[in-house]
DNA sequence: TTTATTATGTAGTGTACGATACAGATTGTT
DNA sequence: AACAATCTGTATCGTACACTACATAATAAA
């Protein structure tokens, strides 16, 4: 899903020498590894190859920019329906998403950017973004756990919103365990502690 | 525990005109609600009511004034040692931890300083000395765990130390999902799924 | 070819920050 | 009383930052 989309090329005046998209993508990296307030105009445009006054012409400012960049983290890296187009049930989707970041966010060096923007963040804007991202994740999830209630894969009393939300807080605390330094091993461990606290189809209780 | 004694008070000289202690608990508030990089000497030595050569003289530098406030903060709002005094098993002194942190939380608007320092910083210092503050914090919660298995509390096979790095994980997601504007009770039923992982003494299977 | 429009590179602007120089104030020592 | 030692308030310093003014280059339209 295009969050949004690319306005449309203008006919008139000079043309950009740059590409917009492989400029984008190189400040998501930036802004990955050293956060908003550390990742200065300098070591923006040095990565994009470009100058600041393309940087203003084309993105806006700082903030605009972080926020374009953290969409297309989140359509690029981390975006969930693609990543469970295959997966059967709600438990699968969960483990594999835990363990995906188990596996991958000890090799970036800051943990995930989703988990981590806003954080210790002087940008309102770049905060309130972090937010928003956040909730939309937590709410994929939970619409996942819901389909497994529908589907007969979770009891049927199940708490959908508090079981999303405290997945998704394990997932946060395993970016700040990665950024700390956690091996892949150790955060596996930590996702099958996790998932022993999935509700199991009533393995012997009344339900109700 | 005392990790850092005030320095012998000089003999000679014109003696300091404000309590160092009282200062250092003030510029602790202002570095837990905005955060090492955010808190402006401007913002701190307001809240001090000193000027910038004093805290200079009494503190050292920033980085310098952030590490012993942290240390404070541990001392005074998160000693789990004294939190635990009382507290008969370790199931008892994990949940109320949790319980604890779910409940205090959404008041600081800002997560827990322990949590929340060294990430989107700068200063790699700050940094280092988050780092080595939740591996010690970790460290106190593997060893109250590791005497629930001694005194025969949990199984023997238990993993200490990833049961400890679990529910570590856990206290941190939460700060992330505090200062997100979580409520209480929506972060206690994430403490009531935590808990469901909390390995139960042999229910009805082999103990080896 | 001229004009309008947009992008680019150079070279800054203003500002906020962390940190300090300095002179004067306040103490203990001799 | 004279001196040494330490702290305090004022008034900065140098620097790094986000951002932009401006002249020029490159394109499409007239």
């Amino acid at each position: 899903m295009k969050t949004i989309d690319t306005p449309p090329r203008p006919v008139r005046g000079r043309p950009r020498s740059f590409n917009r998209e492989e400029a984008l993508r190189r400040a998501m990296e930036v802004f990955w590894r050293k956060g908003y307030d550390d990742a200065s105009l300098g070591d923006l445009t040095t990565a994009m190859g470009i100058n600041p006054p393309s940087l203003y012409a084309a993105f806006g400012d700082k903030e605009a920019l972080y926020v374009e960049a953290l969409r297309h983290y989140l359509d690029e890296k981390a975006c969930r329906e693609t990543f469970w187009a295959d997966v059967p049930t709600a438990r699968a989707a969960v483990e594999g998403l835990l363990l995906h970041s188990a596996k991958t966010l000890p090799g970036a060096s800051a943990g995930c950017m989703l988990v981590m923007s806003g954080l210790n963040t002087s940008s309102s804007k770049v905060r309130k973004a972090a937010i928003a991202c956040r909730a939309n994740a937590e709410s994929i999830l939970k619409k996942r756990i819901e389909r497994g209630i529908r589907e007969g894969e979770l009891p049927a009393g199940t708490d959908a919103g508090a079981l999303a939300k405290f997945y998704e807080t394990v997932l946060q605390g395993l970016s700040i365990q990665a950024a700390d330094g956690a091996s892949p091993k150790s955060l596996q461990a930590v996702v099958a502690n996790a998932m022993r606290a999935w509700p199991e189809r009533s393995k012997r209780r009344r339900s109700t």
